[in-house]
DNA sequence: CCCTCAATTCCACTATATGAAAATTAATGA
DNA sequence: TCATTAATTTTCATATAGTGGAATTGAGGG
């Protein structure tokens, strides 16, 4: 692998700066030289300022240092998503034994939970039934860490988005809560602020139940007002277009599932013919087929 | 300021690890231990491998550390547009002040550019005539800046989008279909494919001319064309909304300025629709009066 | 109470980060 | 062609990053 100091020197050698002139303030001339032939590591300290001076960010560096590939976080979520989307359980199984390797070589906690969150999505691809018992500890081990730590950080929140499905309902319920609540100070930050978006629609999702339940009483009516209203100021500003969009749909799958069936056929409606204005064909589809399931149910049912 | 280190210790703590846990595999649990106490700074090479053991991001962990702060290249672009959205060319004057200094002190080109943008927006603000003999070389300095870097980053996108409404018809199309051409390597790179989408749309905006000359002939109809695909490229994943109702509206004003008015004016209406059926308002009467302008000029002529 | 584990402190030692000045290279121009 | 100058690399001295170990303190836990 090339070594940080190269990619400074084709970025400095890029923007038309000499040694001297990145340097000075920071570091002397000669040692900028030598990091940038890695004849030399450089201190945090300094090298935050280096940047600083690039105008530069730590995760644009380390994006164009890495051949322009995304940072590890991220990659491995978007490698479970992708595997699950693709009904992949050898690529699953694949991440579940690196990070069971992880494990055992680290005993660190926060692998056993990534087999677990595998382990759990294979189960679902392979329409195995959950052997419960065994992971029921595991599960309640997960839990546990969302609720001790007290600052959660990007991978919380994309841990939590990843497993929530797989919670017991009380606790969805609190750490969906406590989610939001933590999230409030990444209002700034981009990342973090799209998982909550996603967290809140997913926990909407799962508090209305599956859609052959759509016509039994309802359980979770004041707790989904309460996401509801997260989900709003959390779509406050006006080009979140898709989120935007999406609290009509889950509004009006709402209201489907308290009875009001025309209103709540109104507004998915609405939804799906704002995607398919947009030309969104996929996502309109998509909405439509859930409609229809709901429909099909309550046929039956009534 | 507080030291890196005492964060890092307040992440670690956070989630639960030990000095020994973290330092295993990377270093010897005394030296993190004084890194943390910041009796010691800590290598680049080194705090690279904590954060990944961390899945953490340095961007995140930076954001943290500065009290849940943006960094400074967000910060220095939205103070701009905050100012200038605001007409407040007091903070416009405020900053160019700053860059002045820095650009007395280190005699660096890219302060310069600052300062000229930053006098650019000040004068449309104060509705004063640009003093362009004054300017001339100085934007034709900034243009050859963007001429001659060859690997654009951040920084670059957001500099250019701020600035490239001073430019010429001539160098905006180039540099517009450059800075495309060199977006495309950051596709997974986020921020820097949402400053290329406002770049695309400001180019369109900017090629189709002022509303008053939309019954005039047609300048750009060939790039304009051009620039539609590349936007059309960029708004390929079905979730980004805003850039489809953009486009939408866009390609109404197009159509409007070549003369098919109704359909013109039956797309922007859609966009107008769209924006108000999920709430949008503001931007909705933003298109709204958008499209008045255009029919009161097109109204007169006729 | 003892026992264990995490963290700090101290020490001795090595590797290397960092700065100042000298040497080299490259480019420019008279 | 030879100065001249700026940019970079080398050299070398020193401060400090970083290791490993051992002794100390402190906080539970049984």
């Amino acid at each position: 692998m090339k070594a940080y100091g190269e990619t400074l020197r084709q970025i400095r050698e890029q923007k038309g700066l000499t040694l001297k002139e990145l340097a000075d303030g920071i570091c002397s001339i000669s040692f900028l030289s030598k990091f940038e032939r890695s004849d030399s590591d450089i201190t945090l300290r300094l090298f935050t300022r280096v940047l600083d001076k690039l105008m530069m960010s730590f995760d644009e560096f380390l994006f164009v240092h890495n051949e322009f590939k995304a940072g590890q976080l991220e990659r491995f979520f978007k490698a479970i998503g992708n595997a699950y989307n693709q009904n992949d359980s050898d690529a699953l199984r694949k991440l579940k034994e690196q990070e069971k390797k992880k494990w055992k070589q680290s005993g660190l906690e926060m692998y056993k939970h990534h087999v677990l969150m595998l382990q759990m999505y294979e189960s679902i691809i392979d329409n195995k039934a959950m052997v419960e018992e065994v992971h029921k500890e595991d599960i309640q081990r997960l839990a546990d860490y969302f609720f001790n730590v007290e600052v959660w950080g990007q991978y919380e929140f994309m841990l939590y988005n990843a497993t929530m499905l797989f919670l017991d309902a009380d606790m969805v319920l609190q750490l969906s809560r406590t989610a939001y609540e933590k999230s409030i100070r990444y209002e700034e930050f981009q990342k973090v602020n799209e998982v909550t978006g996603t967290i809140l629609m997913n926990t909407i999702i799962y508090l209305l139940g599956p859609v052959n339940k759509f016509t039994n009483e309802m359980k979770f009516q004041a707790e989904l007002g309460e996401f509801f209203s997260y989900l709003n100021a959390l779509s406050v500003p006006e080009h979140k277009l898709f989120e935007r969009a999406t609290l009509l749909q889950l509004k009006g799958a709402y209201k489907l599932r308290i009875g009001e069936s025309e209103l709540g056929t109104a507004m998915i409606q609405k939804a799906i013919h704002i995607y398919t204005e947009l030309g969104a064909v996929g996502q309109a589809n998509h909405i439509e087929n859930y409609l229809e399931q709901i429909m099909a149910y309550q046929e039956t049912d009534s």
